[in-house]
DNA sequence: AAGCTGTTTTGATGCATATCAAAAGATAAT
DNA sequence: ATTATCTTTTGATATGCATCAAAACAGCTT
């Protein structure tokens, strides 16, 4: 957590994520109806949340890696509103909630910290309504792998090399298209020699070409 | 506002609203990138918010109405990152963020209210994700008249008429599809006796046909 | 009432992506 | 190794929606 505490404080604070959680691939974390308790925040492993038509449709509505929280869907209605999965082995803190609200209340800068948290998962969504209802398959793409390549770069992994946790269905369905499409459009990247793939390792060969791809303009 | 406070402490919560603010029509409340200072509670008026692309394509994040919150979306960079417009004459309240942080560490009741507007917009985000993800344009649709239909009618409207604030090309925006697409679906479930629409108004005359079409199993 | 402007509807056509199908490649189990 | 299972790639075809175009319609102004 990036905030500098005294070492009094510290021992409280502590308290709130006292709890560690394993879950293994292919195991919910948690699942939609499920009753809200805590916050999860992702020690290891990766995650991904999805929320599901009555038909069984299923539309991934995050992928989340070490340091991000996962659960705020669950405030709202103190039930889960949608399902956890973690796609590799992970370690998660459990924060009940209760605990964050109380010590919210009693240190400023952590009640400012869990508005920011959920401030950004509503600009994060904003955005992608933008990528899934304006963009084309391979902008869409583009703009996920750099995100991607992005966050692994901030937690000191390398900034041109992927290896993906997620099938290319659970893509597809994060993005809006259908598998075919994203196996299509990581093949027209490869013979255009912006990316290296093979299964699911990603070397990114152009960035700036896929910069070119999501923003053709380029003025930003 | 839904909470039950004394006397004593409306007095200091009334200081967190105490300040309101027109917006014609067409004008903005607040625009992408200007500095974030406060939360906005819509007393009267519709707004819509977006995103855009810098190539200037619009994305239309949502439509809000009396006793809903906008502004969220500003906490997380201290800028705004999105666009406010109103689509009617409305008056707003001003609530400084500072304040409403304030006074949440005071009154639980409130943090937890501020938690819970939050989380439910994340929620709502969610289902639009699934929405422009998964469903085709008439279900679309379909889904967004509903959902308007019922918000005004827990407003006090009637459950079965809607007089739309915005065009069919803001429809569109926010649905992911284009403006002819939405004058089509229109025209169908016009033509199939589903609702009745004279410019914007729309009468709805078969609330369960609609329903079908969202979710055609009828399952839930 | 006539003319102007912006919105909505409707029609004709094209294209991006979905769908259907099958092969190729990986992974795991026997 | 061999078989079975799952994932990914690639090809052929279909289709829903976008695009292009123009007419109809409503709201304003003069």
């Amino acid at each position: 957590m990036p905030i500098s505490f005294g070492a009094d404080d510290m021992q409280r604070l502590d308290e709130v994520v006292a709890t560690r959680h394993h879950v293994k691939q292919g195991e919910l974390l948690f699942r939609d109806g499920e009753p809200f308790k805590s916050l999860f925040a992702i020690r290891t492993g990766f995650f991904k949340t999805s929320v599901s038509t009555p038909e069984g449709h299923e539309q991934v509505t995050g992928f989340q890696m070490a340091g991000e929280i996962i659960g705020l869907d669950g405030i709202v209605t103190d039930q889960h509103s949608c399902n956890a999965m973690a796609l590799e082995d992970a370690e998660v803190c459990v924060m009940p909630f209760a605990n964050v609200e109380e010590l919210s209340r009693e240190f400023p800068v952590l009640q400012r910290h869990v508005h920011k948290i959920m401030s950004r998962e509503i600009v994060r969504e904003n955005s992608m309504m933008l990528l899934i209802g304006n963009m084309r398959s391979e902008e869409r793409l583009a703009a996920f792998l750099l995100n991607l390549v992005q966050r692994l770069h901030a937690r000191g992994f390398s900034q041109s090399e992927i290896v993906l946790r997620m099938s290319r269905e659970e893509i597809g369905s994060y993005l809006g298209m259908k598998l075919e499409t994203v196996s299509r459009a990581f093949s027209k990247f490869s013979d255009e020699g912006i990316i290296e793939v093979k299964q699911r390792y990603v070397g990114i060969l152009n960035a700036p070409a896929l910069k070119k791809i999501v923003n053709p303009t380029g003025c930003v």
